[in-house]
RNA sequence: UCCCCGAUAGCUCAAUUGGUAGAGCGAGCGGCUGUUAACCGCUAGGUUGUAGGUUCGAGUCCUACUCGGGGAGCCA
């Protein structure tokens, strides 16, 4: 078999009563006596394909029943429209080429635990679940640069290799350059400032390195970074153009990839809403309401919630331990097992919920002017709104050097970070960046840095200094929030995390 | 660095008060012409993470370690 008459799936609803071919792996395979199908996954859909006896070799009937998950195969056969097909379409087979008969693949239809599918990423990146995170991931990456790119914007690539810490932040993985110390980069910020001064409107794109201890959801020693810089602009000029360009990021992804969030159960409706103007709050403001009745009443309610949900599942899982001592049909006692395993599952997480919240309380009641914000902090902003967030105006100990102090309160800066909302936190940090080479000089100098390390960047202050700023999005953070996966390691295809890289 | 939870068949999980280690999926064989994580029957599959301890007896209790998960701090 050739494979020049080869159609891929998604584009198999257009010739229903033709005839077509199709190559991919056996995704799923059911047989009952003399009908089988198999669903057949090429990396465009899914397709249900039939094969009836009778209507092609008893020999191919044979090896089509014996095929085991993730065969690859070539088919042919007859497209007809059927509702019980999960595509719509299904194939009648008249003939087929196996390609690569497979036996005993690790992941089977049924559930499997995080560090199991790790240890097997490259075939786990095969899982419906897993193929729809990437189909998303590759649209807001397309959405970053078609933004950028129609907005007058020019990609610089900036150095993976650096001499400096972008921020005075220790946690840099090391590399030994022929005998000399450098690290992997953590920003691009500090090249991208001296491009903007060339270009006006810049941007990079590219991996970052952070070697941060950090063993959250929310945290990878590798991701994706996409980092805008501006000449002449101020922080409002900032919000808005961060607003505009997640906005899009949302609408090409509503746009492309409404079947992926389908299957990822992704909240549509919740994403159909994120449209400008996002919310504006100062970080005040943001203390505020973390301090104030507000956020403790929201906390309440939500333990409330947590518990009534707690003695739900408690109950049902009474129930169903009751009904299990019963005798009774087997496939009813398995549903039982199954249910059983599932809301255990439930409750170990509404557990950890229930015991987390009054330390989140306690935080961010007890929250003292001045600090960072902490992830909890953010969660609770993140859940109080339905659309993301901007917290501005930090106060200044808490935050970078290079960021601009802001005129009418020394003790903050003008900088912003953008929650994303419905508790998943951080997606964007950016800020004005300090333009004037004296204040410049004292923040590397409040901050114990060497001068020397920042000759350059402090010349950029010297030659045609102007009002410039930008902001850093992640890239993984944003396919979470869309995509509702909790973990960010599921967002990138060979995550690298703490202590740990699988493959 | 600290706190909490866990480790039982290839995978996901059971195992009552400390008393003969089980089930489903997956694999193999058989049956079934409309299945949707199909179903039904049969078969194979185990040094209960490692090392020690308590006990007549340990998957279960104790100690240490290893690995994994979640969270805090720190950070994007």
């Amino acid at each position: 078999m050739a494979f020049d008459n080869i159609s891929s799936i998604d584009t198999l609803s257009s010739k229903i009563g033709q005839s077509a071919s199709i190559a991919g792996w056996v995704y799923n395979s059911r047989s009952s006596g003399k009908i089988q199908f198999i669903v057949i996954r090429d990396g465009t859909g899914l397709c249900q394909c039939v094969a009836e006896k009778g209507r092609l070799p008893d020999e191919l009937f044979e090896q089509i029943k014996h095929l085991g998950q993730e065969s690859s195969l070539a088919v042919t056969g007859d497209l007809r429209a059927d509702e019980r097909s999960p595509g719509g379409v299904e194939l009648a087979i008249t003939d087929a080429q196996i390609i690569h008969p497979t036996a005993d693949y690790p992941i089977t239809p049924k559930s499997h635990g995080i560090d199991f599918l790790l240890r097997h990423r490259h075939l786990h990146l095969r899982s419906r679940r897993q193929w729809a995170i990437n189909r998303v991931r590759h649209t807001v990456i397309d959405a970053v640069r078609r933004f950028f790119n129609d907005n007058g914007f020019t990609l610089i690539d900036t150095p993976i290799i650096t001499p400096v810490a972008g921020e005075e932040a220790a946690s840099l993985f090391e590399l030994d350059y022929y005998g000399q110390a450098m690290h992997l980069t953590q920003t691009g910020q500090l090249y991208l400032e001296a491009a903007a001064l060339s270009h006006g409107k810049v941007y990079c794109f590219g991996p970052t390195f952070r070697a941060e201890k950090s063993k959250t959801r929310r945290h990878l020693t590798e991701f994706w970074m996409v980092e805008p810089e501006v000449a002449f602009t101020d922080l409002p000029g900032l919000l808005e153009l961060s607003e505009n360009f997640v906005w899009r990021i949302v609408a090409d992804v509503l746009e492309k990839n409404r079947a992926e969030l389908e299957i990822l159960e992704a909240d549509i409706e919740v994403l159909e809403k994120i449209k400008p103007p996002f919310y504006r709050l100062t970080y005040t403001e943001a203390v505020d309401i973390l301090t104030g009745d507000k956020a403790q009443q929201f906390l309440a309610e939500q333990l409330a919630r947590l518990n009534s949900r707690k003695d739900q599942v408690e109950k049902k899982i009474t129930e169903l331990e009751a009904q299990q001592s019963q005798s009774m049909k087997k496939w009813k006692a398995d549903k039982i097992a199954a249910e059983l395993i599932e809301l255990r599952g439930e409750l170990a997480e509404l557990e950890q919920k229930i015991e987390n919240n009054p330390v989140h309380a306690k935080l961010a009641a007890e929250f003292q002017w001045g600090k960072d914000l902490g992830g909890s902090d953010e969660t609770i902003i993140s859940s109080m709104h339905d659309k993301p967030v901007f917290i501005t105006h930090y106060p200044r100990q808490a935050k970078a050097f290079y960021m601009k102090k802001c005129p009418e309160n020394e003790q903050v800066v003008e900088n912003f970070d953008l929650i994303a909302p419905a508790g998943f936190g951080e997606i964007i940090g950016g800020s004005m960046r300090e333009d004037d080479y004296e204040t410049l000089l004292e923040r590397i100098n409040e901050h114990s840095l060497n001068p020397d390390n920042y000759s350059w960047y402090l010349d950029l202050r010297k030659y045609g200094s102007v009002p410039h700023g930008g902001f850093g999005l992640g890239i993984e953070r944003t396919v979470a929030w869309l995509t509702g996966e909790r973990h960010i390691r599921q967002c990138i295809p060979f995550p690298r995390m703490l202590d740990k890289v699988y493959i």
